[in-house]
DNA sequence: TGTAGTGGCATGAAAACCCATTGTATCCCC
DNA sequence: GGGGATACAATGGGTTTTCATGCCACTACA
């Protein structure tokens, strides 16, 4: 497991009525340099109450990797129930969306509401993945550093917005 | 074993009078783009009460595994034994189903009953395969996690229905 | 001749696509 | 170093295509 390319940065999008947002240009070069797809796989975050984001190419890693766990390990009943249990949570609880020639996604709605995003999107680089978030959550939630929320203050700032 | 594509995301889908069903687009265009053929192959999950869905590419692939399986370990009666026993359960135990121009399959009667569907159908996608639920009981098993259960109530919110 | 299974067609809703415009950062020339 | 021009990113709107699904017509077998 070592993509070469990781996604890094942060910015701050809007979301127009249609659910409709850019990913950020920094994000897609890093997904078209991983693989050939021009489309992102949202998932909802494990921990925070934001979205998790991340390349097909990374999803099939992902995959692999669990299925050599599996076959290492005993095949046991309860084994078998947490390898499908794994699976279904990495696949079924995903969504993979193409962006446009703009760059443009469009949320599923489901997605939307799972990750609490509402009129703006903050995204953020974590390296592997990246994530996406509704920036008054970001600010609000005790879990995230305050460096990380100067950051989130400083885009907001940036669109001539408050807090 | 390393498909390139694979089945992700989830739709919850009318099962008519007839016993008929529209297979997702997402699903299918993973079918497609793993081989050319235009039908899936349907088994009875082996640990959920629901039905288990491929391609015929991946068919081949599971049988070529199982040889290999057979090939590594000592050819003791047991060993074979065990081989019959799922190679049957691969190939006898499920039933291929071609899809029509519109992308709609008609149950076989016995893997309707098999996977207890009714009128809605709920898929799954877990990458090399797919599932299909009938929603009311992928809510009551207790072997699901509840965020997969959230999303089989969103989509059937979707559709104006209760739960 | 009725009935059940199959295949194709039609529709309404939703999603993907395309084009236009704005803003911003960069580059080049003066 | 300043000013204009250029390229790329982000966003808004409208139009076309696709999807799921109901409906109807045809065939086969009883």
């Amino acid at each position: 497991m070592a993509l070469e390319h990781l996604f890094q940065g942060s910015a701050l999008n809007a979301v127009d009525a249609k659910g409709r947002v850019s990913v950020p240009a920094f994000l897609r070069s890093v997904i078209e340099r991983r693989g050939d797809a021009k489309t992102i796989v949202l998932a909802k975050h494990e921990s925070f109450p934001a979205l998790s984001a991340y390349d097909p190419a990374y999803a099939a890693l992902k995959h692999a990797k669990l299925e050599r766990l599996l076959e290492k390990e005993e095949t046991s009943p309860e084994a078998q129930l947490e390898y499908q249990q794994r699976n279904l949570m990495a696949f079924a609880a995903t969504e993979e969306v193409p962006y446009d020639s703009s760059g443009r996604i469009v949320f599923p709605p489901m997605m939307r509401r799972k990750g609490n995003i509402e009129d703006l999107a903050l995204f953020l680089g974590t390296g592997e993945t990246f994530q996406i978030w509704n920036p008054t959550l970001f600010l609000k939630d005790r879990h995230v550093p305050e460096d990380l929320k100067d950051i989130c203050r400083y885009r907001l700032e940036e669109r001539g917005l408050s807090a």
